[in-house]
Order: structure tokens, then sequence, then C-alpha cells
DNA sequence: CTGTTAGCGCGTTCAC
DNA sequence: GTGAACGCGCTAACAG
């Protein structure tokens, strides 16, 4: 048996009490008497058992997690997980939230963050977008004491606790690389759809990928970027466009959440052999994968991401230190013969996650 | 707050003892009374409390890894995972131990195995080999109802409870895919580097790499097959031999665990350009890949199999359901670009295990 | 400053 | 068949 708070009170010659105060570090104990069961502590190899703890404090954290609207079903298999997690979360005495603001609005974001300080959340994760009020918001957070971690997109300057999500520029080479390789020596330009350049992570892909393809052996023209607002009917346009006006395309890279229309264009398009990569895997990247329309998918695994946001921010809540290596979020290469057969994964962090 | 015990007894108007006993599927409850319980439970939508549930039990579940010995990377990093976990665990109520046997040696397997049924543990995972030997040992393992899982490589007809690793016949076909494409027009053939044609995941590797290759739309030839036995010097010795010889040599698969010779014959061998495809992420295939002298590496992440294999064993010890789509272990691409940066990841499940 | 005591939600003897 | 009471390892009120 590994040893308990008892076995360090007996050898300390202290109470429990006392014990318990010097394992959570709170005041009214005599230097000497902390001495003693630090002592103890060490000796013993003493490891708090953190189920136990937490069935004592039976305290639980409710955690807000502010997400974009709409149909872009990143975020939605995003939202997915955050309420898959909530059901095991339970056990973990967090208590998981999921509130939806229109995208790309700063002020609404804004707004809703202040809302859950109003609440007096444990903690916030939220996607990031790049406005003025947005930042002052997380001051606020964090002048509150409340825990606040960005997510997918980032927003490094504003004093939030940690970032999770990809490293965009190098998802961005990530593709580059791809496009580069798989198109070889055949010539012809390349294309790029994005969401909107006014969000960090499309930006940080764009640089990236255009590091990487410069880095190439054959120099190759990029065409000017093309801006889809992750809408699939103005990105459909916008592709079926190019696809018409541009006879010798060579290959696509869709660094937002247009990929609806892309797809949709794509197929109209036929007969063109065309290197086309996207980021995330979806129902509709999946089946462009498989039927050939798509080469490689980029994907983040919005299941890791819930579990790592879930854990920061406890962790921030209880003063705990964060493992950085174990939260690091890897980018995931998809094509035809490695996508996994079905949508959900991993564990638990589940396991302790997972 | 959530349902309690205390609430589900009040409410069906029984004791304590009685719905613990519905809970738990023990015998001594009169239909009725367990038909009242049971309609409480669904009525308050209970959750049982694992933690409190497993304090309660104080029990311990005592799992044992059974790995192949001798300085394959690969099983080193899978032990340093079991290890990692291990400190995780102690919360779990898991208690994880190590031990290691000749690789390939499937009597010495057997009998590790049979010294664990002979300790009582709680659940097996084992490196399968492919002998009678260990066939009868994971029988007499079932028979003593110890749950076992075979991992990285399988043994599907021993009746073991569940494997846990990738579908090496997609990882191939996803080598020969990538392959394929990186190579383009470009002539020459492909040189295969295995461990052993006698292990299960290498023969599947290969059986998909050559359908993939054959699929492709330029018709390449493939060398016959250098069996290395995942030792560094003897696959040196093939893989130099090989570019001497074969002077319009295009790629190099490596599907086994041989990757340091190769990369040190590759290192000599100098101003030949190939594309080169490995398995696993190691500090020599890692540092091959930033050299360039590695394109791709395809990779099993060894602390997903290690924690998926600690949830399996306790749920089949706790007799619970395993929900397969959790535990399918993912297929992992690796170019330069994508590499992460240090070693470490994941969760939790620790929760979650991620 | 330090010690006592009563739970947290559950499992498990024992008696009834 | 059923119920009351105790303990798992820890925290949080109280006293002292």
């Amino acid at each position: 048996m590994r040893p308990t708070v008892h076995d360090i009170a007996e050898r300390a010659g202290v109470s429990l009490a006392t014990v318990d105060r010097v394992l959570n570090d709170r005041p009214g104990v005599r230097g000497v008497t902390r001495a003693k069961v630090e002592a103890a502590i060490v000796d013993l190899g003493y490891v708090r058992d953190v189920a136990a703890a937490n069935l004592a404090k039976s305290r639980v954290y409710p955690l807000v997690f502010i997400l974009p609207e709409g149909d872009n079903p990143f975020m939605r298999g995003l939202e997915d997980e955050v309420r898959r997690a909530g059901a095991h979360s339970l056990v973990e005495r967090t208590q998981l939230s999921v509130v939806t603001v229109p995208a790309f609005d700063g002020s609404a974001l804004a707004r809703e963050i202040d809302s859950a300080i109003e609440r007096a959340v444990a903690g916030i994760a939220a996607v990031a977008v790049d406005a003025p009020e947005v930042l002052a918001a997380i001051g606020r957070a964090r002048e509150a004491g409340i825990p606040f971690v960005t997510l997918v997109s980032d927003l490094a300057n504003s004093g939030r606790d940690h970032f999770i999500g990809v490293d965009n520029i190098a998802a961005g080479r990530t593709a580059g690389s791809l496009m580069g390789r798989f198109l070889g020596q055949r010539p012809g330009p390349v294309a790029v759809l994005a969401g909107s350049m006014r969000v960090r992570d499309h930006g940080e892909r764009l640089e990236g990928f255009l590091a990487a393809m410069s880095a190439m052996p054959v120099s190759r023209a990029i065409l000017p970027v093309l801006e889809g607002q992750d809408d699939p009917e103005l990105s459909f346009r916008l592709i079926a466009e190019c696809l018409a006006e541009v006879r010798d395309l060579a290959g696509i890279y869709s660094l937002g959440a247009g990929n609806r229309g892309l797809v949709r264009a794509l197929a109209a398009g036929t007969g063109r052999n065309l290197c086309v990569i996207a980021h995330e895997v979806t129902d509709e990247t999946r089946a462009a994968l498989e039927g050939g329309l798509v080469d490689a998918v980029l994907n983040q695994d919005a299941g890791h991401e819930v579990r790592s946001a879930i854990r920061v921010l406890r962790a921030k809540a209880d003063g705990l230190p964060v493992i950085a290596a174990q939260e690091r979020i890897r980018l995931e290469i998809f094509i035809k013969d490695n996508l996994p057969s079905e949508p959900g994964m991993d564990d638990t962090p589940g396991s302790a996650g997972n």
C-alpha cells in the first residue's frame, strides 16, 4: 500500500490537519513543524490521491468554451467533442458548457467573455478573434483570476495562459512540401483558397505554404489568394471560375473551411488532374479523399484539443504546472490510405487523457 | 448536484445496500425490489462515480507488459511509455510492470505469460510472437480469466481479447502510395528492407506496399526483399551493397526496425537522390528526416498504445465494454515539416487519455 | 498555531 | 431478503 496522510502524520508526529495544511501550502504552520512534515513526505515518497482529494473537495469546476457559430464543420466537430468530454467530465468534477458567437465578431466574443466572468466560471477557452475588445476582455478575465486559453487560433499578445492548437506556419509548410513533392516536375500554377486573411491562422498557413513552395527545386507560380469567407457558395464560385480560366492549373491549397464549395467545384470540373490539399477531416473532405478529388488533408484532432484545454484550465485553476510537451497538438497528415474509418478516437485522459 | 446512491435509495424506498446490489448486479434482491431501484436509477439519471467507487474498493489492478528485449528503439520507447503511465496509474489504482523477453522467442514469451498467470495479475499485454507455445499460453491465461491483449503485432486466432496496434496492411499501402507519388515519373526500381518475414506485421506491411505500388499509374520494379533481422549491422551491409549494385535505385522502403543501419548506409552513399520511407519515429529516424536522408516516417504512437492497453485491460477486468472506435490506433505520417519537436505527448486518459 | 471531527460517494462486512 | 455501520484517502469546518 502506498503511504497516506495518516502515515505522514504519524511519522511527523502531528495531526492530519497539519499535514493537510502543509500539503496544500496553506498558512498557519510553524517553520519547524512544516519542515518535519515535509521530511516525512519525501521519506515516505508520498503522492497525493487526487481522486480522493477531489471527492473530499466536492468542488466543481465550471469551464466555458466559446466557439464561433455557423456551419463550419470543424467548429461543430469541436463542439461535439466538448459535449463528449462533458459526459466523462463529471467524474473529474468538471462542468463543461459551450456558447457560440457569430464568427469573426470581436465584440460579440468580448461580451460573452464578460458574461463568463460575471458567472465566475473556473476557466474559459475561446477561439480568438483578432480585435481590441477581445484583448481587453481577456485582460479582465485574467484580472479576475480566471484562467484563459485560446483555442485553434491564438492571440499571443493577449496575456492568455496558453494556446491550444497547431503551429499554423508549420502546417502551411507541410502543405507546401507535400504539394511540391506530389507535383514533381509537372508544370502549372497553384491556387490558394482561404477564408479570410483577417484571421491569424489563415495568414500563418499561407506564409508557411509560400515559404515551402519557394524552397522547392522547381519554381512554380502561386496565383493571388482567393478569399471565400469560409462560405461554401462563394468558395464554389471562386474555384469554379479559377478552373475555367486557368487551364493549366496544377494544384489547389485550401487552407480555410470552405471545403464544401471546393469539393463541389472539383466534382463538376471532372477530368482535371489536380493536386489538392485541404485542412481538417470532415465528412466532405473525408469523402473527397476517398473519392480521389483531394490528395491530402491536414488535420488537428478536435478531441485532443478539447481534452488538452480542459487539462490546462484545471491545472491553472488549481495552480498546478502545465507540462507543455504533453499539451502540444500534432499536425496530422491524412491520405486516402491512412484515413481512420470512423470519426471517434482517443482516450482519455481520459484517460489521463489520451 | 448529481444524484447519488442515497437519492436512489430514498426514491426507491430501500436501503443503500440494496441499491448497491442492483447496481453491481449481485444476487439477493427480489424482482420487484430490483425493478423499483432500476426505475429510480433511470428516473434520476444516475451515473456511478467511478473515482469514489475505486476509492471504496481500494482494489489495485496489477497489469503486466511483456516486451521484446534488445536495442530496438521502438520497443524501448514503448517501455518508457509504460513507466511514464505508471506514474499516473497509481491514481487509477493500476499497478504496471514490465518484463522483457528475448525477441522472436516464443517459448520465452510463453514462460513469462505463465509466470504472470501464476502471480494472478489482473491483465497481460504482450507483443505476440507467432508460435504454438504462445497460442497455448494465451489460452491458459484466458482459462484463468485473465484479460489478454496483443500489442503492436497481433495473433488473431489466439483468442486474445483485443489487439492494440495499427492496421499494418494499411500502413504498407500508405507507404506505397507516398513512395509512388513522391517518385512520380522518375524511373528506377525500389528496394525493401524488412526485419524478418517470420513476423506478421512485417509481412502485412509488405503486402500492402506491393499492392499500392502496383496500383500506381507508373509501373516500377520492386527488388527482392532484404531481411536485416532488425539488426543495425546487417541492415547496413545489405543497404550498402544494394546502393553499390543498383545504380539507378529510386527508393527504399524500410518496414522494420533496422533504421540505424539504413541511415548509416544512406549517409555514406552521399549524392544519391533517393526517396526513403521508414517506420517509427526514433532518434535516428527523426534526425534522418530533419537531415533530408529520409523523406517520410510512418509512426504508431507508443504512448497511445500503452494507454489504450491499460484502458482495455481494466475494462475487461471489470467486465465493462470496450469502445472499439475509441481504441483505434492511428497511423501517423511524418515529414520534415510536421515532426513534433519533442518526444512526449498526450494525456491521459488520464483521464483520458487524451 | 495545532488537533478533532465529520463528511465526500461508494463498497462491504455484519447483523436483522 | 434487507438494512445499519464502518472505512477508503482526503478536505474543511470547527474547537482548543
